[in-house]
DNA sequence: ATGACGGCGTTGCGCCGA
């Protein structure tokens, strides 16, 4: 079973890089963030014509997430955080696929630091991790698959102390999401690359992406069941050299059959 | 410190992203 996460940064001028993408990769059940699109623009039959269900949350202009499956029908459970501090802004998605339920969510930016915009940031971040919990609590087979905002460690960034007051490293930022990790979250990627510089976003500026200077940003957390099956997690770098391409390149991790012994 | 690039929309500029 593949999972993936795609910030497409405008789900309809995106259009043809996803299909292809979808094409090439035939993810099993893909998370997308940032639609830039209201809920009756989703491009509902393109991708329907691609072989997927989807349910989404748009919005205009800004933010907006979805789910896809071509594994059946995404079973919708949430399309908005708990406690989320402003709901006008489309963050988060979530549903039940092939036992699996997948939270799919677009972590606010939080730039500039400080200002308010950094503290809704540090408040969804809560909300997020206080949900978060209550799933793991629940004990059931969960990814949170997203656009994160956060760049765990040195590790993640091109030129760290270029990034050290920005508000997707910050101190606060990067603990809060060590403290997410902590509860009992497994950081795909970063387990599959222990060691290796790995990134998910190239902004469109200086030839980023020519020159490798990215960020780790989309992540894909595991409970403790999912853990065990994980067999492999991979950026589709290649992605993000295509023409019209969004700034982060999609993301998927490949989950091996649940046994008796990972089973619920 | 700034701008660059690209998507969106009370659209050919201003705002936002990261």
């Amino acid at each position: 079973m593949i999972i993936a996460t795609y910030n497409v940064n405008g789900v309809n001028g995106r259009l043809p890089v996803l299909l292809r993408w979808l094409a090439e990769r035939q993810p099993d059940v893909v998370c997308l963030q940032e639609l830039k699109a209201p809920q009756d623009k989703f491009p509902e039959a393109a991708i329907a014509e691609a072989g997927y269900e989807a349910i989404w949350h748009g919005q205009k202009s800004w933010n907006g997430v979805a789910i896809l499956s071509r594994i059946g029908t995404p079973v919708e459970t949430r399309r908005a955080l708990p406690g989320d501090p402003d709901e006008a802004q489309s963050r988060y998605i979530e549903a039940a696929v092939g036992g699996v339920l997948i939270g799919g969510l677009y972590l606010p930016n939080g730039n500039p630091r400080p200002g308010p915009k950094f503290d809704y940031k540090l408040r969804w971040f809560d909300a997020f991790a206080r949900h978060a919990r209550e799933l793991l609590d629940a004990d059931m087979p969960v990814v949170l698959a997203g656009d994160y905002n956060v760049m765990p460690t040195d590790l993640d960034v091109y030129k760290p102390e270029r990034w050290r007051d920005d508000a997707l490293f910050a101190p606060e930022v990067r603990a809060a999401y060590a403290n997410l990790v902590a509860q009992g979250w497994t950081d795909a990627l970063r387990t599959q690359h222990p060691d290796e510089t790995i990134y998910t976003f190239w902004d469109y500026f200086r030839n980023a992406y020519g020159r490798n200077a990215g960020l780790r940003i989309d992540h894909l957390l595991l409970s403790p069941t999912l853990a065990g099956r994980l067999r492999a997690a991979e950026v589709d770098r290649h992605v993000r050299n295509w023409e019209k391409t969004s700034d982060h390149a999609p993301v998927w991790i490949e989950l091996g059959e649940a046994t008796r012994r990972s089973r619920r």
